[in-house]
DNA sequence: CTTGACCCTAAAGCATACTATAGGGTTTAT
DNA sequence: ATAAACCCTATAGTATGCTTTAGGGTCAAG
């Protein structure tokens, strides 16, 4: 299969199948005798293997790891795999408090915002964004 | 004072000082007969105003619309600032929510695999992550 | 008078994940 | 034979918020 049909078959961009393959998540295809890339089925499985980690949160690095214990996984532990995914857990409950902190703090300003048309001259929300004295 | 003086007191590098300067966020300062930058006590004050509003969620961007606010308040109304803080809002929940979703999809598939030192072979994290036939 | 601390500019680099552009072959249909 | 649709490479651009680099003045102390 081509590149155009294989970028149909997993809704992602010509573009993002020859940048993935740059970027090392994909093995570089055969060639056709014209010079365009031949896909098999398996890298349509790929692709979709990797939408899914991309879905799971991890960036292209990570999935980088993901593809080689998942291209030899019998060189790997059941421990390496766990650990990316709990790193990755991590991660994201660290990313959950971050933005959690912020809403907390700004619902509470924003709130305190009456609004309408009046001049801003005495805005709660920029005051509260002043340096306390 | 210099840009060292006020680097320290803002607790920000003198690169970003520079920084803010050239993306709109801060005047360009007075300079001194040798040529270097001469802020005053209100450029701390402003970049503390900075530091807060990123804290809260707030990107340069949305900052320099903040700034423009502050810096003439009887030209805008509560409503303007509000909008803005609502936005953002919006967006941080929107995040959280997205955050979660990958979080939720994510435990699930980690806390099934039971760790440990043998090959990855059966490793169910590798199996959820493989599209379903 | 030189060393070190401080300041300057302009431009490039970093990370992430792509997207777009320029310039040029190939294939298919009419 | 020509136009549309498809493919190729290499390079640059996008957004964000800085940091780093290169190359070079200024100033106070010893």
């Amino acid at each position: 299969m081509r590149i155009g049909e294989l970028a149909k078959q997993s809704k992602l961009s010509i573009e993002t199948l020859r940048y993935y393959e740059q970027a090392g998540l994909m093995d570089t295809p055969l060639r056709l005798e014209n010079g365009y890339r031949d896909y098999t089925h398996a890298s349509l499985t790929l692709l979709k293997f990797i939408k899914r980690a991309k879905q799971a949160g991890f960036s292209l690095k990570e999935i980088r790891s993901l593809i080689s214990f998942r291209e030899a996984k019998d060189q790997h532990t059941l421990d390496e795999v766990k650990t990316l995914g709990e790193t990755k857990l991590a991660e994201i409950e660290a990313q959950i408090l971050h933005l959690q902190t912020m809403h907390k703090e700004l619902k509470s300003i924003v709130q305190a915002c009456c609004g309408g048309t009046a001049s801003a001259q005495d805005c709660v929300i920029l005051s509260a964004l002043e340096p306390k004295l």
